[in-house]
DNA sequence: TACCATTTGTCCGTATGTATG
DNA sequence: CCATACATACGGACAAATGGT
């Protein structure tokens, strides 16, 4: 079964939706379900997937890169960073 | 007399660009100015009549698609299909 | 075979306006 | 006032499919 990671999302709580979608991301990424120098989910498939808008899942990959989890180069996407552990 | 249909587009009332420009392709489709079967303006085409981002031509063609006025056929264009009535 | 132009698809970046809490 | 969130509109870059040379 797939897991679309849409039930960790809490519309009505304090934290921001941005904040949110990050952490569920980075959680993917430290269990290496989005492996290293591979993109994680674009900004469309973000906004499909918790069904948020383009401007949040921008806010989720620009939080990502500060971060330090993924770099993104333009016009091809945002990719996994070696974990430095 | 050639009818460009650029002057029907209001930039500052508060109706979407890509709307109106659809409802002025959906107006030369159903007077036949757009046949069945034939290609409507591509994407660049629509940014060039109309003076719109491809982005919003884009917007525009998805929304024909959602009206059922037109299919699009990936490498080859955005075609009229035979009218319901 | 290879190349090229056209068209749609898919990305990212930016800006503005509106609405809500 | 400010942060969050959404919708609209612009721009650029690259990929994939198609059809022709």
């Amino acid at each position: 079964m797939r897991w679309d990671g849409l039930h960790v999302i809490d519309r009505e709580g304090p934290t921001p939706l941005y904040v949110q979608v990050a952490d569920a991301v980075e959680a993917r990424i430290k269990t290496g379900d989005l492996p290293v120098d591979r993109p994680i989910p674009s900004e469309n498939q973000l906004v499909q997937e918790y069904e948020i808008a383009r401007g949040t899942a921008r806010k989720t990959i620009q939080l990502l890169r500060e971060r330090g989890l993924v770099v993104t180069i333009v016009g091809r996407g945002t990719f996994v960073r070696p974990h430095p552990d």
